[in-house]
DNA sequence: AAAAAATTGGGTAACGTTACCCATCACCTC
DNA sequence: GAGGTGATGGGTAACGTTACCCAATTTTTT
């Protein structure tokens, strides 16, 4: 390693020989700790400015605060946590805490574990963990040690708080809306599980789990029809392809995710069939893009900036003290664009 | 503060008594370090396994390194960023470094400002800087303390390296397509300056002059038409509400991102024109969904992932050690989709 | 066989911050 | 005025790791 001239952080140190106090004066002001005179405050306060000190956070880490949330996000290609992310960022930022963005990856266990580690190590003071697909018992080992809120999961836990939209709900109205409109073969794309065993408690699986008791409640139950891919454009793409080529051939696609919905909508246009026409799509999550004339798709509107404020305010919560575990559920909307349709309808052209 | 019962973790004098070994050697073998023999990093690696031990990264920040490398990224909203992300962590992961995310803010330097110093209070060991709008001088304050690779950016410094598409060839691609088409009134929607003074070295700057030069070159400056706001979609939309109303109307706007791109096709769409049959619009970035079958937009690809690897591999350099200055260009490729046409072309409906 | 060199392992002092304690001083109260 | 109380400032020992040394041993060279 090269030397570098990286000239010398300036340090608590410097600060107090500045100021001509001890460095726990300093530490003090900083913490704004009890025992300090407003003449100190000031003093020092001045040395901080004019040296342009910064607290060292690594330092300050081993002594057991970072100031640091961590964030674990499947994948920053999905439009819908940049919602969450800037919820979480207003309510966190006043309180002088950082948030710092790791990708998780999706759908391995494998990238979830090595990724929630690094935050571990970095000794994050609380995580907001987005879309878990591990098993409940992981995330219980790391509230244990971290304060911990899980969004998008319904699990019950009482070591961590859960923020989460009513995917029931959200998946009902899908369905629903559908069948109003005349349709019967109504498919929907899903995404695969990875972990062994039952996951009750993932978003995806409640989508589907909801889609099929609403067919199987509208004695539709023969014309389910499930392609478990991803919540990702290509998952969407495949999917469709899957659902596609079936005889008979579904009058609609529900997918679980916009982002597989998007690639649903490609597949559907490859095959030469027009939406709503020849099939209606209609997607989860509301994400600005859907709302495009182009696209027009029928989408679940689930406020993801309020969810990811409100996961911000749990965690510092945690942070501060509470022992109570919190479970904040937001029910979501429909929002019917032209991407859907009654079966048999001429199609509107998208332009005008 | 509650007591939490977070089990003392693992440190490397758990390890060091458990090998029966001193904590240097266990140092040593940890960082591959010269003076170990095989027979001893087996029996560390072994007391290491057992223990489950990790190192703790607070700890090793205070010696210097912390194996982070921070990204700073406008806003995790863009899907371009997304791929520049997949290839940094592609080429970074293999060598230990782990990438933690903060978001800058877009166009506001206040923000922009912050999240830097955030990422080096942090003490990371390399910052990939994409798309910032300081000035130059930030940049290279920083790099002075921290090996830094600025992507996205033309400057020419000789303290970072800069990994950049030629934004010059990807507007004259643009331009030139357009024109090929019989465009004549071509308007331009840009992102508007936040720093004062120029700043030529920014990718939207570069298109913009690019824009205007091309337009001049081909006879056609008095049909310049730009709208200064921002590379979203509300920047879009906002942009091209401003040209439309322009007597003569525009017949192609070139949004110089797909975000904008995406917000411009739905105030064409809303002020009752059809694309491309009143109006073409092309964008930049080729993002995914721009070739959905609905959207078609025509587009300049620039290889995001392999821009985030390059980038990568270079930090690693820097951090290892080279103090030379590279500049990495990646030459745009245009496509061409549904929402460009020689105007007053009859409009193509987007379903067959 | 002596000298030199290379290999291997360990001891120790930082790195910058804060929690915990103690010392001092001014001001009360009895 | 003796003793108590509160407010204020400082001293010091960690936190977990590694860079820099030195010591002991083995191997190579002369």
């Amino acid at each position: 390693m090269v030397t570098r001239d990286r000239q010398r952080r300036v340090t608590i140190t410097d600060v107090a020989e500045h100021a001509q106090v001890s460095t726990t004066a300093v530490s003090k002001v900083l913490r704004n700790a009890y025992g300090v005179s407003e003449a100190m405050r000031i003093k020092v306060q001045a040395a901080i400015d004019e040296l342009g000190y910064r607290p060292h956070n690594a330092a300050r880490a081993m002594r057991g605060r970072t100031f640091t949330i961590g964030v674990l996000l499947p994948h920053i290609r999905n439009p819908f946590f940049a919602d969450i992310l800037d919820g979480l960022t207003d309510e966190i930022s006043a309180s002088g805490y950082q948030a710092i963005m790791v990708q998780s990856g999706g759908h391995d266990p494998a990238a979830e574990r090595r990724a929630s580690d690094a935050l571990v190590d970095r000794q994050v003071d609380g995580v907001l963990w987005v879309a878990p697909v591990c098993p409940r018992g992981q995330l219980e080992k790391l509230a244990r040690d971290i304060p911990l809120v899980v969004l998008g999961r319904h699990d019950r836990s009482a070591l961590y708080d859960c923020v989460l939209d009513d995917d029931e709900v959200g998946a009902e109205l899908v369905v629903e809306h559908l069948i109003a409109l005349g349709h019967r073969r109504i498919a929907h794309i899903t995404q695969k599980d990875t972990v062994g065993g039952r996951a009750t408690a993932l978003l995806h699986t409640i989508r589907a789990a909801t889609y099929e008791r609403m067919m199987t409640e509208h004695g539709l139950a023969d014309h389910i029809a499930i392609a478990a891919t991803s919540y990702t454009e290509e998952g969407g793409y495949d999917g469709a392809h899957e659902l596609l080529v079936r005889d008979p051939r579904p009058t609609a696609i529900f997918a679980g995710a916009d982002q597989a919905a998007f690639g649903a909508l490609a597949a559907v246009h490859e095959a030469g069939l027009s939406v709503p026409g020849d099939i209606s799509v209609a997607g989860y999550d509301n994400a600005r893009l859907t709302g495009l004339a182009h696209v027009a798709l029928t989408s679940v509107d689930q406020d993801g900036a309020m969810m990811g404020q409100t996961a911000g305010r749990l965690l510092l919560e945690r942070i501060a003290g509470r022992a109570s575990a919190v479970r904040f559920s937001v029910t979501p909307t429909l929002v019917a664009r032209r991407s859907t349709a009654s079966p048999g309808t001429v199609d509107r052209a998208t332009s005008t």
